[in-house]
DNA sequence: CTCGATTAATTGGTATGACCAATGAAACGG
DNA sequence: CCGTTTCATTGGTCATACCAATTAATCGAG
């Protein structure tokens, strides 16, 4: 009864046929960009999408669904006022993104402790100039907290260990990179491959760090801030390099 | 007939459910990054993963269409071998999730700035280290081919400008910090908040910025090339701040 | 027997129709 | 006027059916 929508295009030499769903994806997420459907606008209810579109049910669900797990859309929920409404893809989208791939075997360890060596130090240098009072006291309290249950609660230690250096990128107040250094150093300490540190030594000499770190913050000395944070981060690497050999050297990264 | 398979979890105060396809695509998806589900493996087909589970041909369509976005599973193609393989997520799917985040209102020009200003310069400095011959040859390819055309044609001038970028990030053998410095200078360039850069002097002078890069980087010279790739991002930002004041200062990112 | 052509089986893509559960609005009753 | 009940709306899910593309199996000619 319909004739065929059937839309090809080239790509990487195959030719691959354009789906449906896929057409009506992209021609949301067009609108969305451009601005036509702008944030807080509420999308059509599936079944009228289904009247507008010409297409099934199924089609339009699968099509919902790739701009929901972009994060241009929000989660639907039952109910008369569930539909799907308009957003900014969020900085979780990009955290979710970076560790996916991180987390596949084409990122080696030492290329992504090199990617933090980057953007962590830079990030603490950033954060002199644009930290605000309440990011020193986040950044203290944690810190209070880590020196106070010590090593006895190895999961905790981590997410505190965690939530010191998300606080430290966020006092940057850069979304963009405080995202990217999120992903990065999250995907680090989840996969686990800092189970060695926790002694109560070890425990000693990250509040000790975190410490100089903050005070350079405090004083707004960013060169100071950015070489701490670099041999705070350097430490962690020459932990990890006795157990396994460096595949090529990280340290081109010291500033000056 | 089916008992209620309803599971809840508390998410931000809030109470939602969790979706069967959500479930699977959990499932799938613990799967694939525990390592059971290997890359290269395959998926069972559509119907039989509807035997699997229980689940409907929809809801199972829905799930694999999360992991397909999220890069963990290949397109599928019609025909008798079509279905679902287990793949790496790629730099790709990083580059994506960067410009939809950046495409929204949530990240202001100034804050992408500093961030290209914060991973670019690193990127040559470690390119100084890792790259090859070839990687120099393809970059002073990419310059030669900008100089031949000059402005004549606006898009193509654009594209190798992004190439010439994009090449000299590869030379540092680092894909992470690849994917994320090419995310970041393509939204900016795609935004077209560039268009006025076109002018034939404009042309000669990034030709000689590039050309002094490249010869840092030939050198091995890191600290050079940090220099410049800094100041010729700079230059840009200039450009820029004469149409639009800056929201803050860009400048401490400046080495030494 | 070998190889090319034809046929069949497999698999994703899509549509239709139906029912449930949750939600919020409207109708109702005190 | 307010609380309760009813009901329309909407997403979530399943079942079934058919098409198109692709590959495997079969068959036939030489």
């Amino acid at each position: 009864m319909r004739e065929s929508l059937a839309i090809r295009f080239s790509a990487g030499g195959e030719t691959a046929v354009q789906r449906r769903y896929e057409i009506l994806a992209q021609e949301l997420r067009g609108l969305i960009l451009s601005g036509e459907l702008k944030v807080g606008d509420p999308l059509p209810a599936e079944r009228d999408l289904v009247e507008i579109t010409g297409l099934g049910r199924g089609s339009v669900r699968e099509a919902i669904r790739i701009l929901e797990i972009e994060g241009l859309l929000s989660p639907k929920k039952p109910g008369r006022k569930g539909v799907s409404v308009v957003q900014n893809a969020s900085d979780q989208t990009v955290q979710r993104q970076l560790e996916l791939f991180i987390g596949g075997d084409s990122v080696s360890n030492d290329h992504l402790l090199q990617a933090r060596m980057v953007i962590e130090p830079a990030l603490a240098r950033i954060a002199c100039d644009m930290r605000t009072d309440d990011d020193i006291e986040a950044m203290r309290a944690i810190n209070a907290r880590i020196e106070a249950i010590g090593n006895a609660d190895r999961g905790a230690l981590v997410q505190l260990n965690l939530d010191w250096h998300s606080q430290m990128f966020a006092a940057s107040h850069n979304d963009l990179l405080v995202a990217i250094a999120i992903g990065l150093t999250e995907t680090q300490h989840r996969a686990g491959v800092m189970g060695q540190y926790g002694s109560q030594e070890h425990v000693r000499l990250m509040v000790e760090a975190h410490g100089k770190i903050l005070e350079s913050i405090i004083a707004r000395d960013g060169e100071r801030a950015y070489r701490r944070t670099y041999l705070h981060l350097r430490g962690y690497a020459d932990t990890l390099a006795k157990k396994n050999p460096r595949e090529f050297d990280l340290t081109p990264l010291n500033p000056r």
